[in-house]
DNA sequence: CTGAAAGCGCTTACAG
DNA sequence: CTGAAAGCGCTTACAG
């Protein structure tokens, strides 16, 4: 069978090309009568019309770039793949298709070039963005030449252009850990940080030391540390911290799941017993928690829900719908797995 | 800045858009003088060719489709982040990029035509299939209709269009598998097999059985039980198994290792202990095999590898390169790892 | 080596 | 409700 284009289409169904654009695009000025007799020969023939002549015509892709910005190796990370798939389930639901970039280095040029010239050539209606900092200068770059970004985990809040859009964790849940931890009796309490150009890093290294101050708890320099997000400098930090330490802390707040798992080897080369010596509490909410021994007290988020957001929030940008929320907070839930244990105060602080 | 046109930079440059395009494509009709001032106007006025004028003009898109067929929940599973990113990072090393669909049901008329709609608007040059079966109508249509298809475990020797290509597991790892079970004293060996459908769980099957008969091993019903290949699907089969063998077997052969962990839990419920009483091996190479516990024994594949060659070859068939093997059979190895035991060979064959 | 011109397949204001 | 026509931005054979 051959492929048809809409002049032949418009010729087999007696009508004009004009007719059966307007048929294909579903427009309400066209007679049932004739609408169906198109459809008749549209399906007869399997015409589907192609994207190229559409979008010179001035219609949009349907497509949402997803950039995954990741350094590291990424193919077994269970992350990589609930990112991947929310992103592109969301978009589906949405009647969107999805590009996906992976995105090593975004300092390397011909990196920016590669994701710059998905924009530029305008392949995508809008890009998602994960893994980036809070002031990564493409992202302002693109957001200042009108193209619609959408962001995970990055706040602005003197900014709100209206093709900004961002979603976010809320910002208190370092103390929530902190406070959960108390509450188990600890007193003395490592803090890892994560990745102070996130902003949500940053976030949840303020509410780390809200939550110490709130309950008079010793700040102590030997138990912070500092670390990407990443289960291999979660290891360095907590590593380093229990070599120099006089004293063991009785719990470990990590800045997010990956970091604590870090934690857990250097914990785990050093001899010391998880929760029996020292409780470890993640946040995030990662697919791996379960799977760790023992498995991970975490503050979870629900990754679907944010991206979700992210994702709707970003095409109602691209169809210029009104009153559109550029930024979203989402919360957390305490999960309670067998990482954290209760102890008896022993009175200091 | 305002965004301009070929025309625009022309006009600029003080050439003809004709040159402005050969400047674009790289042809080498140029003078080097010429190139380096069009180039330069280029550069200072970032002037990208929007892919839609490309398109109308007859170039391809430079994008593959990436259709991933998964009925249950991907969202935590390791394997679809790491067929993802290989898939994905592959394309882009070869300057393609990769637009990803999640199809949910192969049976369901809606996602038939939203993978359709990708190759018929021809929005990508091929498409790349996982998790088909060795006979899905789809994939044959679109074959049929001349669409390029690369298709992770598909073969048919006797088919051989230049655009039906292919990536496959070697077909004789279920008799390594026994071999190796036999290798280690076992003489009892229950079989969990995949999918009949798909085609490398045929060849495992039939390797399965090959590999028992070489040994002269007693294929005894109570012990054979078919699932599919998942994870659930191997713990329902392992669960069936082991409530109606009057004698336990000393080791599960599994077809892949998302049925071996199904079976591990099967066992877990049954207070069957692994390896101590029942040996486990699995096939494939997932990522969860180092997580669980005791760590799974399996012959494992180097999918970056295996997608690398199915891209690799997709986009030469995009190309036309000359001289493409259609298809390819990657080796597995042996990763020893804690859940098969050595036992005394009692007599019994 | 270079430019003028044709042409790719759609959609959409416009006129009726 | 419908069609003729313009126009979108490129590339490429063609002619010189």
């Amino acid at each position: 069978m051959k492929k048809l284009n809409s002049t032949e289409i418009a010729k087999l169904a007696g009508v004009s090309r004009s007719t059966v654009s307007r048929v294909v695009n579903g427009y309400s000025n066209v007679p049932d009568e004739t609408r169906a007799h198109v459809m008749k020969v549209i399906n007869e023939n399997e015409y589907y019309p192609l994207i190229s002549g559409q979008l010179m015509a001035g219609k949009k892709t349907g497509t949402l770039g997803f950039f995954w910005v990741a350094s590291g190796k990424i193919a077994n990370d269970i992350q990589a793949s609930a990112f991947f798939v929310h992103i592109t389930e969301s978009a589906a639901e949405l009647g969107y298709l999805v590009l996906t970039c992976i995105v090593k280095n975004l300092s390397d040029s011909e990196n920016i070039d590669w994701v710059k010239r998905v924009f530029m050539q305008e392949r995508i209606d809008a890009g998602i963005f994960v893994g980036v900092s809070n002031n990564e200068p493409l992202v302002e770059e693109l957001i200042s030449k009108g193209k619609i970004v959408g962001i995970f985990d990055h706040f602005h809040p003197e900014r709100n252009e209206p093709n900004r859009i961002s979603v976010n964790f809320e910002t208190d849940t370092g103390k929530k850990a902190i406070d959960y931890l108390y509450s188990l009796g600890h007193r003395k309490i490592a803090i890892i940080d994560g990745n102070m150009n996130r902003f949500i890093s940053m976030k949840r290294h303020e509410s780390f030391l809200a939550g110490m101050l709130a309950h008079n708890l010793e700040i102590r320099a030997e138990w912070m540390c500092y670390a990407d997000v990443t289960e291999s400098g979660g290891y360095r930090a907590a590593k380093a911290m229990l070599s120099r330490c006089d004293e063991l802390p009785t719990a470990i707040c990590a800045n997010n799941d990956a970091t604590a798992f870090g934690a857990y080897t250097a914990l785990g080369e050093a001899g010391i017993s998880i929760p029996g010596q020292v409780s470890v509490i993640g946040i995030d909410g990662h697919g791996k928690c379960e799977l760790v021994s023992p498995a991970l007290t975490t503050f979870a988020f629900n990754h679907r829900e944010i991206f979700y957001s992210l994702v709707k929030r970003t095409i109602a940008a691209v169809e210029q719908k009104p009153d559109n929320p550029t930024t979203e907070f989402l919360p957390s839930t305490l999960v309670e797995r067998a990482s954290c244990l209760r102890v008896i105060d022993n009175g200091n602080t």
